[in-house]
DNA sequence: AATGACGATTCCGCCGGACGGAAAAGCCCC
DNA sequence: GGGGCTTTTCCGTCCGGCGGAATCGTCATT
């Protein structure tokens, strides 16, 4: 980095010596809470990773990125390649395997995900329509499968996507059967608005929420799609809790993308998916040990 | 540092308490390279979970599996906690939902098993057996993805999991496509038995593997599970490289554990299973980017 | 070939944050 | 209430992490 070179940035304002200067940067797109201490560097770095999907840097980009100097980053880049958490390839860094290892230890992503997958295949084989399987993080749902329909609407979706929990289908389930705080956090929050039909009103959203806990299956149109329907069923665990929940997206018009039969009166996705979504919920709810 | 402090000699020179004793101890269960550094640290408290699927310890028992002072587990697991890497229920810690997120941006892992889906479903489908896809990591592979069949043989499978390269067929699909260095690692190096069938002599191994790069498949009987038939082959990337195998372990006796049709001659697996992985792996190829 | 720009790597001295021990605060079971 | 265990906090020491600067390697331009 230049020497000489005089950054636009106030960055470089004093250029004091002190050793925590280069966190403030630009602001960074995300980590605003980085507290300079080692074990945040090294999730800085690991960081630099989730922001893109494209994922592949190179040390200058990883450095730039997670807001350290590039001999620190250098370091640590390092010993995290060794360790598998990052692979080189030529000069480019990517996200290595071992955290594959490390996910799949994970209660709430991939094991939930190895006991549904079977009942999500048939759900898919079923409708033929995308499939989600979503987990609730803090005030946003984290998607831990899906399963893609070429012909289906949405490809927005995307295993370990974050999305907020008021604009969708699954979101609104995992909201609804949330406790009384995470709800009144993201109703008294702005709600982002995708289309003209996304709730982004309180009052009806609480609305909502209470019929999506009332019929167990929330149904909703065009939140962030315009055209897509989104149906959804909560999922859930040993211990009664709804740790999960399960949904299709569907074009609005009721019709398979796969043009199938005509659809029956009510519409199709009335008539066959939401049963089917319900049915998926349950049964993964049972194989997690709810005694239903 | 207290520069005009004059440390008292016998001090430092009776308690030569480095602070590193807690090291080496009792040669720790596993990780022997802990260098100490802080990185390091942080990677002993991930590795304290990959070592075990059931994957849900205590402050203390990660103290333990990661060789770390508890005062130290205690702060770097607050701050993993923090950011998402584990998630705390009672007192319970557990891999969080983040580290999916970073194994989703990963090239070789839940990105390649994006691409190849549906194309394993579709051979899931047709064979209604155990369906793998894996890549190599270093002397080992790596599960991507695994689809099950609930009547098939092995279970022993999981995504993320490891096994030697030697005694898969996806492991003889990638090792026979391996470098040459690689392969003479393996070659030179013990060979794991698992069944009396299992492939422990390198001169057998090198034939399998010149045989495996003929033809583009790998067929094995009963080199991990007695009468479970492996059948794998290769998947280029976009630049030709053989970045993963599709395979499928089917029973020996040649019909489908959901009893199907009666074989034909020279074995049911033969006359289709074969084919429609060969035809799998080719069509992940080409999604890829793979010219062909 | 010389030059310049950029990224990756190594070296180095300083110092502040990470470390472990000790003690306190919970927690549970007997 | 006491004893064993785990979690949490506090604190002084000190050593390993830190950034800057220099070096090396690789391209692209002239």
């Amino acid at each position: 980095m230049g020497s000489v070179h005089v950054q636009p940035k106030e960055r470089s304002a004093s250029n004091g010596k002190r050793r925590d200067v280069h966190v403030a940067a630009g602001a960074g797109p995300r980590e605003s809470g980085d507290k300079q201490t080692a074990c945040a560097r090294v999730l800085a770095v690991l960081s630099a990773f989730a922001a893109t999907s494209g994922a592949s840097l190179s040390l200058t980009d990883i450095s730039r990125r997670a807001g350290l100097s590039l001999t620190t980053t250098h370091r640590l880049v390092g010993e995290l390649t060794e360790w598998g958490a990052l692979e080189r390839h030529d000069r480019q860094y990517r996200i290595g395997i071992r955290v594959l290892e490390l996910a799949a230890s994970s209660t709430r992503g991939l094991e939930l995900r190895e006991i549904a997958m079977p009942y999500l295949m048939d759900l898919h084989a079923a409708t033929k329509e995308n499939v989600h399987l979503a987990v609730r993080a803090g005030l946003e749902i984290v998607y831990v499968e899906r399963l893609h329909a070429p012909g289906g609407v949405e490809i927005l979706s995307r295993i370990g996507g974050r999305w907020p929990l008021h604009a969708t289908g699954t979101g609104l389930v995992l909201l609804a059967h949330a406790g009384y705080d995470v709800q009144e956090q993201v109703l008294s929050g702005p709600l982002q608005r995708f289309t003209s039909k996304t709730i982004c009103d309180s009052r009806t959203l609480r609305q909502a929420l209470a019929e999506v806990k009332r019929t167990r299956v929330a149904v909703t149109d065009g939140q962030i799609t315009p055209g897509a329907v989104a149906i959804a069923s909560p999922v859930h665990g040993a211990d009664g809790e709804v740790v999960s929940a399960v949904g299709v997206v569907v074009p609005s018009n009721g019709f398979a993308p796969r043009g199938t039969e005509r659809p029956p009166a009510g519409g199709w996705k009335q008539q066959t998916i939401v049963p089917a979504v319900v049915t998926t919920a349950r049964r993964i709810s049972r194989a997690l040990g709810a005694r239903h």
